[in-house]
DNA sequence: GAAGTAAAACAACACGCTGTTCAATAACAC
DNA sequence: GTGTTATTGAACAGCGTGTTGTTTTACTTC
């Protein structure tokens, strides 16, 4: 069912690169389906036979990421390894998805897309976290996780800022520290 | 030099009010100025008059938040109380904004005016923390700075979400909470 | 209250982008 | 090679934009 025409997948593979270059350096609304073709070097009307505007284009983009990190996260969840583990094979995963993380998660990014992708991650954590704070209120949680989520979130940001050079290892270790002891993150850890 | 005529206040009311209630439904980039003039009421060639376009319109009332915010914390900063208070006031400011703050810095808000907003703020947190924690890297301190400033803003918008029905005080005792003590914010916290 | 001033309304304009259609051409699969 | 399918190029109406005049309305000052 994936089968494409070779012509058409070149045309997809141009209007996609020609895209996240375009989204490096302004945001989705102030690019024209006009100058997005004229930067592939596709023809106007072509665009409009696979996507029905950018918007479309932007979110399959997306959900291919998805896809991508649910088959890197899958193996790891089997396995039931450390949260350590797993924090550290999410981050390697948009390490490998460096340009489209660029573009939905960057400055310039897909706002809404960043909450669907929570949203969705929401109900595991939390799952899990239940589990070991029982004490803990529904509200407690809930701030604890909107916290937290968007705090992973900031810290990609600021590790997409500066070219990913720092191991995805050590960035993981980092929101890891940061999540369970906070501040005193700062105390022994050495970078 | 703040002396308006009262037809100019008028209008400029009439366009952020309308601006405002479009702004909670939908994106700026799918906001036209004719739809916007509808809404307000007024002549399309009036809003020209006023703003050069949708983006300029925005960015002035984003400036004056960022007015109220330090009117309202530079009495705090004097004062210099507890970390707490300050937290306090922040939140409280915001609620007492709560029609602009669901603009641009809920899910359709200003990714871009979030990230100035935090890089202005950026300075004086690390010029704080720094001191405390004298043995802890540049990079750490980044770090941290870039997973709690983003995770603050994220329990905003859990806060936004809700309606802010939960006191600022609260809000603000969950963001120290779990700045200060991570994921142990939940062993010991009642809500 | 009247004169002068400033803002808003109204209409019209060229411009650019949009989304679609059509015939013609090119590249593909069998 | 033949039929199929994608791409091209051109043309089209539609819509929002930003600007320019002119007229009308509302305010300020005296």
């Amino acid at each position: 069912m994936e089968k494409l025409d070779h012509r058409a997948r070149v045309t997809r593979m141009l209007l996609r690169r020609a895209f996240t270059d375009l989204l490096k350096e302004k945001p989705i609304e102030s690019i024209s389906v006009k100058e997005l073709c004229a930067a592939a070097g596709i023809n106007r009307g072509t665009f409009y036979s696979h996507y029905q505007d950018l918007y479309d284009l932007r979110r399959q983009l997306e959900e291919e990421l998805v896809e991508d990190l649910q088959r890197a996260l899958a193996p790891l969840l089997e396995n039931a390894p450390s949260p350590l583990e797993v924090t550290e094979g999410i981050f390697r995963c948009l390490r490998d998805n460096a340009d489209v993380c660029t573009v939905v998660l960057g400055p310039c990014g897909d706002r809404g897309f960043v909450r669907r992708l929570l949203e969705g991650a929401r109900a595991s954590y939390l799952a899990g976290y239940t589990r070991y704070f029982a004490g803990a209120s529904q509200r407690q949680l809930d701030y604890f996780y909107a916290f937290v989520s968007a705090g992973c979130i900031g810290l990609l940001e600021r590790w997409l800022s500066e070219g990913m050079t720092t191991p995805a290892e050590e960035i993981a270790a980092a929101a890891e520290g940061i999540m369970l002891r906070g501040v005193g993150f700062l105390e022994t850890e050495k970078g």
